[in-house]
This record gives C-alpha cells, structure tokens and sequence, in this order.
DNA sequence: CTGTCGATTTCCATTAGATGGAAATTGACT
DNA sequence: AGTCAATTTCCATCTAATGGAAATCGACAG
C-alpha cells in the first residue's frame, strides 16, 4: 500500500542485513567477563557495554537462567557458570586444526624445548587455540587456551596484521594509535618492520613480555580464517641468536600445518 | 486507562517475569555444538532447537558477526569459534572456587594415585569444573575440564540428586524415566540406592565406565550452588575395597573445601 | 529497630525490530 | 546445462524489547 519502510536498517547506516540485537548485546555482557573482570555487577556491564541499566539487568537475567552466568546475591554482581565451559569442551574436541596441530606441535616442542603455540585474531587481540609450553615445571597451571594477548605490541599479532585485509588493518590501526597515543610513533614503527619482515622473510619476532623472545608466522588457507604459529623461548638468551635458531622450523612446521589445514 | 496487559508473559503459563527471548533463543543454538555434534548446518541446528529455519539463519549469522561461531562455507555450516575458549579462560582464572581446590585436589590425586574431580550440575548432565587424573601418561589429550557426563548414571550425578531441591530433583527423574524408558525399572533403584547412601553416610558410589569405581559428595554452602567432589580408579580392583580405601579421604577433602567455599 | 543512601529491578507506554511463511537464491551433484 | 535440497531474503504482522521513571531492595549508620 504505501512506500513500506524497505529497509529500517539502512538509513541508520550501511548496516548488515539482519542481526539481531538482542543476542548481540548478550554476547557482548559475556565478553565483558575477562581475567580481572570476573565479577560484575549490573552497573558495571551497563558502563562497558554502554546499554542502559535496565536492559543489562533484563539481559543478565536471561543468561542466568541459560545457565552462562551465575549470580552472587551476596556481591550483587555475576560471574561466567560452568556451561561456558563444555562449549569450550566442544569447540576443541571438534576443531580438527587442533585435533592434528597440537601433536605436531607437542612433539617440535618437546624436542627443541621451546614453546609452541597456535592462535587466532579476535577484534584487536590473539587468542591462543593452543600453547604447549615446554617446562620442567607444572607449569600447565597457566591454562593458556583462550588466553588473550594484545596484537599490536606482540610477534603473533603482528604477523596477522602483516597478512590481514587492508581495510581490517586500517580499521585496527585506528584503534591501536588511540589506544597508545603515548608511544604510537615508535610502536608504529615497529609494527612497519614487523609487517615488512613477514613480507619478505615469512616471520616476525618481537618480545613483548621481558626474557622472553618469539617469532611467529601467519597461515594462510583459502577459506579459512588466518591462524598464527609462533615459537619463543623464556630466558637469557640474545634475540638475534634465538631468532636465527627457530625460523627454520617455524617455518617448517608452518608449511606442514598449512597442508593439513588445505585438505580440510 | 484501559485495562493494560499487566503481564503479557502470565497467560501463556507462569512464565518468568522478563527473560530475552531472542538472547535465549541464541543461547540453545550454541548448547547445540558438543562434542560429535560439532559441524551444524542450519537445518540440523533449527530440528535440534526447535526453532524456525529462518530464525536459527538470523541467529547464527548474528553469533558468527559476534565470534562466537564460523561458518564453514564449503561444508554450510558452523562451528564454534575461538572467542568461546577466551571466555572458558576468563571463567576458569575468575572462579575463586577453582582457584584454591584445584591444589588440593591435585596434592591429594598425587598422594593417593587416583583421580579427583569437581563438578556442577547443569541441566540434565553434570559439567566438571576441574578433573585431575593420576596418570603416568600425558593423559592431558583429554582436557576434561567442561566435559559433560550424564546425572542419572554416576556417581557425581547422584551426589547432586541427593541433595538437589525436591521440585527439581522430581522434575529430573521425569527426563530419565522418558530417556531410559527400558530401564528404568533398575535404573531408579539403583538411584534411589544412592540417595540413601548419600544421606546416610554422606557418599555414593558408581561404576559407570567399566573399569573405573567411582565415589562423589555433594558439597552443599549456603549462598553457592552444589558443588560435587568425586574419587576415582582405574583398574582391576575390587569396587568394596575402593569404597573402603577411598571414602575417608573424599569426604575429609570434601569437608576441607566446603569451609573454603564458606568463606567465599 | 528505624532511616538513609546507592544500586537494582520492575513498571509502563512506545515502537523498534523479531518472527514465520513464502519466494528467491545458492550450490552441489547428475 | 538441469535438478533438487538447503539456505537466505523478503515482507506484512504484531510480539516483545527498550529506556526513563518509580518502586524495591539491601547494606550500613545512628
């Protein structure tokens, strides 16, 4: 009958066909739960996720009764439940990158004693699928599945930026030049070297955290989303030596990794 | 002015005040993705939610756009996705409970040689939070932790049934009846069995998996959900006898835990 | 035991946007 | 190229999500 509002969504902006709004902000609560950030309370996830009050308590409400969050009445805040924890059972049991790399890179960790780890770009960090962490120690305290790493300042975020769609890596700069308006000019050089270096060679290094030196190189398989591999060694060891040392095999297994994730 | 629908939600049952539908809708479909469920498509995730085909279309797309699943576009369909895992490692580094039973629980799996687990129920199956395994061999292939194992069969299940509200523990049995029609007849005695065992001497037992005797207590404070403790061997051994060796130290462990847990 | 204060939850009118059936599209297989 | 199953998009309908305001709750002080 009349001119039937086509398309609500667009004159917003150029926005994505449908999503749904709702689920979104939900994800968007439990995404607010980080090490450090397990306990909030409504306020709390009302100031993160910028939604009003009443729309957090609603949508908190609603994952607790799912059964993702658990409320302490006596903190007035939530917490991340256990069923969170079989859909990550889930997702590795079924990933069948993990199910083949994690035994190639348990071995190559074994026998040169270096960590060995696999990771994926999520928004403006690396998440790590996998590290096998070669220590005497019981060190498998650091659960580091899931772990989160900044991507600008470390050699696996960097070599995901290196082979990242421009617009992507434009999109993420922006928010890195905010983010460390302090030291930009020296990070942003070091980022060029870094994503000039894959280029060239395959790899990048960096070390990030103090005594500990890793390189990393991206995997890229058509039709699926990009993976990092990187090495690093903990300790006293000069950089350029480690560096010299593990390229050879990173870039090895890579390639190996890399075919196995080809025929699916 | 007229007479306002007070509570929409109220005719169709005593429905909840107000929960999102949509972000509950959201939620089953990423209960749908377990282990050998772990590729769905939206035609399988529509029939195992119950929802229409073009709702579960609109949805995925949503937790894809989210991160919290990826879509294999050769095979149509999805998966879970790696944010999932950071999640699973906020809740895990969050959880003060974990945090200071996961040491006990390994010194005592150490000392013994058995294993020790610790779990939540969740629905109709009960989630481990944390399963040490006594194990010369890296048996940590199976990370346990999330992994989900049925109420009515174990002894961890039965724990929790024990000390489970009437309404809900009333409202389980119905499922079980339906799911082991056959048999049920033996399977309610053996439960029934337990429950006294739980309230008399504080534990059961259970030998689920062949070769594997097990024992579970539930740990009950006020203010947190039922936590269940179990103990665990392998092997060849005669079921009596573990229960003898083992009940003393599970229930002292329990014992030791459960006033951690008091003091939050 | 009562009063105050900050935070959370509920209420309510508004209307955005979620929904399901049907049509169109896609892509795999013959 | 042609068929078929599955998925995505379209569209009118109208459910149910939303934010502001008021009510409620809980902790703490007097």
């Amino acid at each position: 009958m009349n001119t039937t509002n086509q398309n609500l969504a667009t004159d917003t902006q150029g926005l994505r066909p449908d999503r749904n709004r709702s689920l979104e902000r939900g994800i968007e609560i439990l995404r607010a739960f980080k090490p450090g950030a397990d306990l909030l309370g409504n306020g709390d996830l009302a100031e993160r996720t910028g939604l009003s009050r009443a729309t957090v308590s609603r949508l908190a409400q609603t994952l607790v009764d799912s059964g993702m969050l658990m409320h302490d009445r006596r903190r007035r805040a939530y917490r991340l439940a256990a069923p969170i924890l079989s859909l990550a059972h889930a997702m590795r049991s079924g990933s069948p990158v993990l199910q083949f790399a994690s035994p190639l890179m348990r071995k190559e960790a074994e026998t040169r004693k270096i960590n060995v780890g696999l990771a994926v770009a999520d928004r403006s960090e690396m998440v790590y699928l996998e590290s096998v962490r070669y220590s005497r120690r019981v060190s498998w305290r650091n659960v580091v599945a899931g772990q989160r790493i900044p991507m600008e300042l470390t050699s696996l975020g960097r070599a995901w930026l290196a082979v990242a769609a421009d617009a992507e890596r434009h999109a993420l700069f922006s928010q890195f030049r905010l983010r460390r308006a302090a030291s930009w000019t020296d990070l942003e050089g070091d980022i060029d070297a870094a994503l000039e270096s894959v280029r060239q060679h395959g790899y990048c290094w960096a070390s990030w955290q103090p005594q500990v030196v890793a390189l990393a190189t991206p995997l890229v398989v058509k039709d699926h989303p990009t993976y990092v591999l990187n090495m690093s060694v903990t300790g006293e060891v000069a950089s350029l030596e480690v560096v010299e040392r593990l390229c050879g095999p990173l870039l090895s297994l890579a390639q190996r990794i890399t075919e196995l994730i080809g025929n699916l």
